[in-house]
DNA sequence: TATGAATGAGCATTCATTCAT
DNA sequence: CATGAATGAATGCTCATTCAT
């Protein structure tokens, strides 16, 4: 790793590919560390130097792997991003009614929540970022938020839903799930997948059209046996 | 309420005009105006010359009315804490079943949350304040989240909510309650009110416990040994 | 109640008492509790607020009395500086042999020193004062310094004083003297009285020319008047 | 010694110059500045940009070595009191009666008031510095005091001082000293050597107890019961 | 005379970023 | 690659002083 051992520095001249491999890991090494401190502290609050400092470099080093202190807090940012645009990728690949997708989507969407490269998706301040970097952070909240909406529209046209407005209730879904980004951090009573099955159930309980449905299908989907507290 | 349009809301300061309003007045003037730029821009991006400028006074000044910056956020803080104590107090006074009451807490909460003192108490970072303000504010958290379970647990228990882990439910619907604080400011196309009633309806739809459904699917999930208040 | 002692030294701003005293008595009034926080703190870290405060008055109103702060600090140190200037003009205007004159100078100067407004005169900084007035403060301090040289240098070729050089012996004494400016704030196990007495003998013990005397006529002398012990 | 010409006294920043020397070389520097600009215009009128441009720096790179403006005073005072500490190490080492240790710390004494950073042991104000600071000034202050005044005692028991109060005495002897380090500056007048060697036989005049005579005028007024040590 | 309010000038300190080595 | 050193830009806060009332 990055410890200074004087055994785990065979060569200054690796061959090309492990060198390239050593600084990803060393990137994400950093990513890492600042995801958490700035989860912990606040962007504001901390300096490269806190960085650096917890990561046994010097602040100049990370100038290496980054660019700004922001560009390290958008890659955070993009991390979680990643998780997201990949679940919202599967979902719409996978089958099934407007209702069972949305509930999937809350299901995997709360379980990234409970990540920090998640949480930062919602603690994070965009404003921190360049415009360049910003525009894209809008984008993606734009899909993501289209993508709820989408759901909740389909699920009116195919009936598993019952009708609402969209937004709204695209409005309130993100933000119960949103929010587990703030208070999951510091209230770890329940795993990850546990909030995430909870949530499935609980947000879409009163959404779901009644009468032309008798067996709930995420039921028997939310893996009792994983994470689950028994 | 405190429109953003620097005409409708006039400095006490406006140069050559009358200063001689009371001091709570500028007082006042001078938190709507810090809330303002604090909710547009962050905290940390606004300085107190930013503030007096557009007072149309001095950054010294500042300091005739507030001690510190911090003071500032904390007494915008305040004021939203206080119009959800009042309207806390309220709702405990009136009679109704604790569905009725969750009901009213959720519409008024909601309300609170369009405005800028409201979305104060979510969009500002505690970590900013002092140790002794920042008790406070945890303090008030923690009376607002209580509030919510114990209606939930009530509810529960007099019949008229399903039963539910008081706990992420009140997680999940102040999540989506404290989310307006995000995204309305940017997006008014509801009416406070407006956003107000559909969430009342919306965040209750899937607890009222329908008289006709005698058994629930997720009651056996819901860890009924955990978190739940027995 | 900041105040020390505010029996005995009362503001004349006292709340609910009489406020018609002279003008002359409330500069004075300003006067000794600007020394004393000055003394107590230092110039620098006592603003005008805090001398204010303890007068029961506002900060402004000091500027009825003052032109600035810096000017009641020379106020301090010229009423220092009287005393002195009347000590010696007393003492040259008296009889006796250089080391006697020599004697009550060191005698009467080391009793201005356990003064407030005596220690003044060596605690303060005079780069504090504008340009006229470090003039003024400078011309007195060698007023003084040429005193006690010339006492010093008559005595030696009175034969009352052991050959000596005046410049380095008045040195000598006047950091004796001047030194307790420093430290009797403290320290105020003797009367000021006191201190002077034994200053008076210890400093000049050895400055007396001991070969053609052998009583000392002095020291039966030694303020017959002034501050004796009676 | 440290002449005030810039020339004799050459930063190691000067521009394209070595820039290579040593940390602590550079360390010492901005003492060095610093102890000479607090000394001629006092602590609180010395900027860090003051102290940074004399050193042709720049006010922030101060920070890489000292955290404070406080902690660059204290360390100006610590090197004065080293040199203090380390002479009465050497007096104390040392053999002789009490009154030749005396004359010796009187001799040592005075030479490093003549220097900047014996000079800042008395001209600097210990309320510039933390609290943590002031603490170890304070024990070093008593710390010589209680040499002074041993020695005096020592001399008295051992009868080569004549009776005195060692407490009064050492004030006396110690303001003379200390006043060296108000006045040396501006009159050079004299080497530092010279100074001492003059002081050391004024100062110690009148205490050497002639073996000659018996009795000592000065000792029926010497409150021997007050403040005595014994 | 006294004051509340305001201000201008100043200062220590922080920190992201750069650069020579 | 890594680092020690340096910097520019910024910012919160203080305070003597002024002024309208």
């Amino acid at each position: 790793m990055d410890a200074p051992s004087p055994s785990a520095d065979p060569s200054p001249w690796m061959p090309f590919e492990s060198r390239r491999r050593a600084r990803d890991e060393k990137r994400e090494a950093v990513l890492r560390t600042a995801v958490q401190l700035f989860l912990e502290q606040g962007y504001h609050r901390v300096t490269l130097n806190d960085v650096a400092e917890r990561l046994n470099i010097t602040k100049p080093a990370l100038y290496n792997y980054f660019r700004s202190k922001d560009e390290i807090l958008f890659e955070c940012w993009a991390l979680g991003q990643e998780s997201v645009d990949k679940l919202i990728a599967e979902i719409n690949k996978g089958g099934g009614t407007a209702l069972a997708k949305l509930r999937k989507l809350i299901h995997a969407y709360a379980e990234v929540m409970t990540t920090d490269y998640g949480a930062s998706l919602v603690r994070f301040d965009p404003r921190d970022l360049t415009e360049a970097n910003r525009k894209t952070v809008r984008a993606a909240k734009k899909r993501i938020d289209r993508t709820f909406r989408r759901y909740l529209a389909d699920g009116v046209t195919d009936g598993s839903i019952k009708p609402c407005d969209p937004k709204l209730a695209a409005f309130a879904i993100a933000g119960s799930l949103n929010w587990i980004g703030h208070w999951y951090q510091r209230d770890r009573a329940w795993s990850g997948e546990a909030v995430a099955g909870q949530f499935a159930v609980q947000l879409t309980e009163g959404l779901a059209a009644s009468p032309a449905r008798k067996r709930s299908p995420v039921t028997s989907k939310s893996r009792p046996a994983k994470g689950g507290r028994k």
